[in-house]
DNA sequence: CCATTTAATCAACGCGTGTTGAATAAGGCG
DNA sequence: CGCCTTATTCAACACGCGTTGATTAAATGG
């Protein structure tokens, strides 16, 4: 299936020297303070050049991120032998391996304090709730409190998230309903 | 409890023009595209002005962020009239309805889509994930599956990010087990 | 191999950043 | 009030950004 369009061999080697400069000072240091000299330097072209593949930094981290994801999607896909696409939840142990060996760029890739805030804020709000919450319950079980706790405060901000930048698309009683019924299923009960 | 510490006038007179200056352009604009300038113009301050008080428009973000969610914390806080701490989750629907009054602030705030690429990557694959599993379970449930998966999937982000985020406190197969428990709980079973 | 196409270079542009040091003005306090 | 402290102003700095137009160099395809 030939969908290669005969890219120009200029393009592909002086792109590819910009992927690897950047990927090399991005585990060097922050993401804020790389330019794009720094970047174009390391590369071997001229600053102008990477302005030609790239409309500036943040697109050569988006791209970047496309294809270490890709690589994450496909060891997932290729770990499950049949149904791929399923691969991610039924094999938590592979992943979690894979994240382990990716640590470098994982966290480089989450350590972007700035942005985060807003949801670190909430979600720290949030999941402090949820663990006093099961510590008040006293229901013995076998997840760790901790854990669990960050897991529904992410969902539940997670969903939040999804419903604003969704515009809405429900009313609020609705989510709160459906919100309600996700928390029961995972022993978290409003009412004391 | 007197802990004002005798602040000079002309400091909270600066501070107040400049959020509010900040907080009016946020409104208007993109983050991305605001300048110190626009801000120290629409303050009626010098432009050093502005960095006498925070670092970078990034700080001055961060500092309103902050404003914002303690709104948010006291309102839900307010609420609930004795336990303060547990209201978030205990009435759900007044918190989305706080979101949806607020609607503009937060989804100028979940709207950093740069940064966010990451995140929205991931989730969109663990997503899909979920909801085709969920579909082909084929088990009835009152819970809409796309909020489910989102649910889900947002749950399971946020617990990979956060064990990444604290340097990998347990091993992996730990982190598979407690995974798979919680998955389990909401009726997500790996094997088919 | 040579003509054509187009990628890469280079210099220069206006603009925003974050900082500095000296001058000015306003608040705090006896 | 009047001294003293300090917040604010102003001009200027080096630097990074993203763009432009002309020039050079390299790959492509007949």
């Amino acid at each position: 299936m030939g969908t290669e369009a005969k890219i120009d061999r200029r393009i592909v080697k002086t792109k590819e020297a910009i992927n690897k400069a950047f990927l090399e000072l991005f585990s060097e240091k922050d993401f804020q303070h790389i330019t794009i000299n720094d970047i174009s330097e390391r590369a071997n072209v001229n600053r102008g050049t990477v302005y030609l593949h790239f409309t500036d930094k943040y697109d050569l981290l988006d791209k970047s991120i496309e294809d270490h994801l890709n690589k994450l999607i496909t060891f997932c896909s290729h770990h499950d032998n049949d149904e791929a696409h399923v691969s991610l939840i039924s094999e938590l142990q592979p992943v979690f391996e894979y994240f382990e060996t990716h640590f470098l760029f994982f966290s480089s890739m989450f350590a972007n304090r700035r942005t985060f805030v807003f949801r670190e804020r909430m979600l720290q709000f949030v999941s402090a709730s949820v663990e006093r919450k099961l510590n008040d319950q006293k229901r013995r079980s076998a997840i760790n409190h901790e854990l669990n706790a960050q897991f529904m405060a992410s969902a539940f901000v997670g969903i939040v998230e999804w419903w604003i930048q969704h515009d809405m698309p429900h009313p609020p009683a609705y989510m709160a309903d459906q919100l309600w019924r996700l928390f029961e299923k995972n022993d978290i009960y409003p009412a004391q």
